[in-house]
DNA sequence: ATGCCCTAGCCCCTAGGA
């Protein structure tokens, strides 16, 4: 089984290259986002055709927006993260997919430490912490996946020494994610590797005339329950992806789970 | 060589991304 996670910055924009990427990997399940997209605009049909249910979460003025394909039946779906009733963002999408319950997650950039953006992401990092507390079981099998925007440690940086402690890699940030895994989750590529240097992220205005892997952050992470750890068989990046024609700034990161 | 990108909408500039 085949799960994975792109922030494909904008779906219109980039429709063709994400069905094309489906019909290469075919993957059981791809989360979407920074789909930009809002609701009546969602491009079902083109998902559709390749086999996939959709479920989708959008925002009218085209900014964030999550979303989720399935090539298996999806059951019950959430959009809404508790906490905050007027939290008109759009980055949870929570559906079962199969046995698994797949948590598709868009965390907030935080913008700059201190700002309100980053209060703001500190506040809906510990708001998905409490929905997994009070709403999930960690011997359930889970996945949550998304663009965090969170490097967890120095083997993921890769853009300057000066940005240890910066945003992205901030320890209140980090400590966030530490009370994730506290609940009972793993980063399943750390399950396999303790290698550094291995990104999903890669910025713009530094790679757009050559395509630079050893210069980028891993920001887009697989957190998967106890029950899962042992069929975690891989977890890649498709750099190719990334080395192409109008990329995301994100790769697809794809995780493989054994039967 | 010190790098100036990309997207959407408020659409030829600005805001937000990370």
């Amino acid at each position: 089984m085949k799960i994975a996670t792109w922030n494909v910055n904008s779906l219109r924009a980039r429709l063709e290259r994400v069905t094309a990427w489906l019909e290469r990997q075919r993957p059981d399940v791809l989360c979407l986002q920074e789909t930009k997209c809002p609701d009546e605009q969602f491009p079902s049909a083109a998902f559709e055709a390749l086999g996939y249910e959709v479920a989708f979460a959008g925002e009218p003025g085209g900014l964030n927006g999550v979303a989720t394909l399935s090539r298996c039946p999806l059951g019950p779906v959430r959009s809404e993260l508790p906490g905050r009733a007027d939290d008109a963002q759009r980055r949870f999408l929570a559906a079962r997919c199969g046995e698994l319950e797949v948590i598709n997650v868009y965390v907030p950039n935080g913008q700059a430490l201190g700002s309100d953006a980053f209060f703001y992401k500190l506040d809906w990092l510990s708001r998905l912490q409490a929905y997994l507390v009070g709403e999930r079981e960690p011997t359930c099998p889970l996945v949550l996946l998304g663009d965090f925007n969170i490097a967890p440690d120095g083997r993921d940086v890769g853009v300057g020494e000066d940005s240890e402690g910066a945003l992205h890699c901030s320890p209140h940030e980090r400590r966030a994610l530490g009370y994730l895994e506290a609940w009972g989750l793993r980063d399943a590529l750390r399950v396999r590797t303790d290698q550094a240097g291995i990104y999903s992220w890669f910025d713009y205005r530094e790679t757009t005339r050559r395509f630079d892997p050893g210069r980028g952050l891993r920001i887009d992470l697989i957190y998967v329950t106890a029950p899962l750890v042992p069929r975690v068989a891989d977890v890649a990046v498709d750099l190719e992806e990334r080395a192409g024609e109008r990329p995301s700034d994100h790769a697809p990161v794809l995780l493989t789970l054994t039967p």
